[in-house]
DNA sequence: GAGCTTAACTAGACAATGTCTAGATCCATA
DNA sequence: TATGGATCTAGACATTGTCTAGTTAAGCTC
């Protein structure tokens, strides 16, 4: 067993895999600096040299997990006309499959609000869900688009993400009981969103 | 000035007042056991007398927000017919004036997710907005209500909650800065609702 | 190669935190 | 008035994030 040398050589890719590994099996308030030194075997100074803090760290992190969701997302929209909803349907399933990631993501009061690749990767989830689920990209007539047209767009995404946030933090269990038995998570999504007549927009 | 007593007298509610001050005034993460006893002009210990720890203490805060949303939602449902979707209305509102209050309420990990006032809170408030914007109160015909009638509800629930969790994160600004000039929070919500169809349920 | 610069890392310190324990205070009831 | 018990203080402890000083070694220049 080669001993760890005093150089670790790619500290940060694995200070950011200790980090999702302890978040995956331990939670959000095991992401302690400490323990994600530890993890990574090395002393708790070190994330410093490529961290300024740890909120530097989660957000980063955070960003992997905006990255990974865009992929999914277009991923899932190439299969439009095949599967119905199947952004809204993707959204849910990166939720459920990382649900500690996914909260993370949206703790505010842990993430460094200005870190650029944060924001990149956050405006690009945006970006690729306004497109799929509403703005146009040809163009609207004038001054930008109107009032109906946002309102369609933000039900799309309001109805999915609030499904989703509901259901990781397992808020949608008696509904799901009350459902015709067998019904999972994802049927329920179809439901409510074949409720609103948004159809063809996700 | 009257010089602090040893004995508070009412504690209990005086750390919960500092606690909703502090979570108001400087974020969540300013809520830490010590800032609130010095708040309340205690030592650091005196909390244990009243709450076993930390996450009890913000359980509780949690729970007497839910107990002010199911008042708030409770009065607008009084509203019905006057105004157009009112308890979306109603809940968006309470959030964006309790901001930190409302975030906390579904920040999981820094709760004690078995605190019976918690559930109990949170339970009232689901029912109520479980027959409101959706379940009958008269009865289902057999075995449960369908999975349409639940879709239904869970749109209008998810919606609502999705919307508004958006909002005080800050994430609707861009579509508001796209909307017509003057587009209110509000606006976007009713423009969102009135965009799916669940016109007769909220 | 030798020497030097500098990034990467360790180890120790510090204040702050949550929780525990021992002891001080004082209220209520007998 | 005594005494039991709830309330509160004060100090201790391990743990945390961040800082600083010093150690190691990788990479560049000559």
């Amino acid at each position: 067993m080669a001993k760890a040398p005093y150089h670790h050589g790619a500290l940060r890719e694995a200070l950011l895999e200790a980090a999702e590994k302890l978040l995956r099996e331990e939670g959000l308030s095991a992401l302690t600096l400490r323990a994600i030194a530890r993890a990574a075997g090395v002393s708790h100074g070190a994330p410093a040299h490529h961290f300024e803090d740890l909120s530097a760290l989660l957000s980063e992190l955070a960003a992997v997990g905006f990255r990974r969701l865009v992929d999914q997302l277009a991923a899932a929209r190439e299969t439009r006309g095949k599967v119905s909803f199947p952004l809204p349907k993707a959204y849910l399933s990166f939720a459920m499959a990382n649900r500690e990631l996914f909260a993370l993501m949206f703790r505010e009061e842990r993430l460094d609000a200005r870190r650029p690749s944060l924001l990149e990767a956050r405006a690009a989830a945006i970006a690729l869900l306004s497109q799929s689920l509403g703005v146009k990209a040809h163009g609207t007539p004038a001054g930008g688009p109107s009032l109906k047209e946002l309102g369609a767009m933000t039900a799309a995404w309001s109805l999915t993400h609030g499904f989703t946030v509901l259901a990781i933090d397992g808020r949608l269990a008696p509904l799901l009981r009350a459902a015709p038995s067998g019904t999972a998570a994802e049927a329920l999504l179809e439901a409510a969103l074949g409720a609103t007549a948004l159809v063809g927009r996700t």
